[in-house]
DNA sequence: CCTCGGTTGTGAAATATTTCACAAGTACCA
DNA sequence: TGGTACTTGTGAAATATTTCACAACCGAGG
């Protein structure tokens, strides 16, 4: 299959995947009832079903079930991720302490950091190794997704030793701009998101520049 | 100005702005060597500042400075905004506790919650308010943005009293997904980053569905 | 069996965005 | 002054994405 769908879609996939969990998988559901719940329009919601190479059905709807079903075979959502944090700072450790459930898609099973003391002192269910472990670790592990939380000047190194440990996929929290074309790199920042939202505002009044 | 930016441009300049604010002023960057610096091409973001109304300049690339300023203005990211934070759990109180620098740029003057007990309780150089305030404390303290981190059940009524109280833009938290067609919002959920991940990642190795 | 109301799936049209390619500007140097 | 080595800004071409519009399908009710 695979026929690389747009990132935009699978983004919308994403998405409707959330819903969908949170719902009785009996619950019928037409594309605008759909899209009313997602904020998408009802033709955007059939033509992303549609190029991602949709189920039968005509008529009818979406039975919730089923759509989630779909949508987990098309990206592998079945077998759970087992996921790495590093940086055991006080994101890190939110992670670690609190996370997420989400039917068991990801599992947290290791934390690391360069502070010795951090990694002896902390208590916690997840083995907690040094960073210049990672490496190995993660092989040892079999660790798939990381999760980035270290200041911005460690962000790179950090990369590096995920990428060595063959990680296929990063979600960077540390300030730095990481990418890498071998593996998926997701940069997220909150005052960046702040920002985004103030520049999206059609027009803060403010002495409001023209007219 | 305004000719409505698309989108992408918006998030590409913010995501620029993000890397010249740590910066030297007077660094002289061209448009490759900057687009090393945020994982974009050159000439996209040639074309960025095109439509975005660019600078005066030909040659020798962007002063750092500049280039700040211009964006700055492009989105009036000047004047400080005022953000409130509904919600006072876990992720709530560290924006509280640890508000984002970036400049002054936004400044975080008043914490809400439905349960009384917390807000008498915590220690927070910012004023905490009963949830059901909201709207008009929104409107005395003039805020302009709100980041919500309630639990899913609890957010279309806290975006509802945020819109009461005339509040611009919202940073949603929560799992529950919002829209609005009067304000901006935008939807973070820390699983679902997870999850697009996965879905992005070329091929998880597994079974390998076909070939 | 036929029609009505509601829904999907999808090619084709309409838009939006990115990429290209190149004229034009600037500094430096001799 | 002329030449070299940069770089930008941008119209036009190439792509990508979204929107539209409509045939086809289904169930229910005569």
């Amino acid at each position: 299959m695979s026929v690389q769908l747009p990132v935009q879609t699978v983004s919308r996939l994403c998405l409707i995947y959330r819903v969908l969990l949170g719902m009785d998988r009996e619950t019928l559901l037409s594309s605008s009832k759909l899209g009313k719940l997602v904020n998408i329009p009802a033709h955007t919601i059939r033509k992303d079903l549609s190029v991602a190479g949709k189920l039968k059905s005509s008529n009818a709807g979406y039975k919730a079930g089923e759509l989630l079903d779909f949508i987990r075979e098309l990206f592998r959502f079945d077998s759970p991720l087992r996921v790495c944090v590093a940086g055991i700072g006080l994101l890190g450790s939110s992670f670690i302490k609190n996370p997420v459930q989400e039917g068991g898609q990801f599992i947290i099973v290791a934390g690391f950091d360069t502070n010795i003391n951090k990694i002896e002192v902390m208590k916690s269910d997840v083995p907690l190794f040094p960073a210049y472990e990672m490496a190995d670790r993660i092989k040892e592990l079999k660790i798939d997704l990381g999760i980035i939380a270290v200041p911005a000047q460690a962000a790179e190194i950090t990369m590096q030793r995920m990428k060595e440990g063959g990680i296929k996929g990063i979600l960077n929290f540390s300030p730095a701009i990481l990418g890498d074309k071998d593996i998926a790199v997701r940069n997220v920042h909150f005052a960046e998101e702040l920002r985004f939202l103030t520049a999206m505002i059609p027009d803060l009044e403010k002495g409001v520049k023209n007219g």
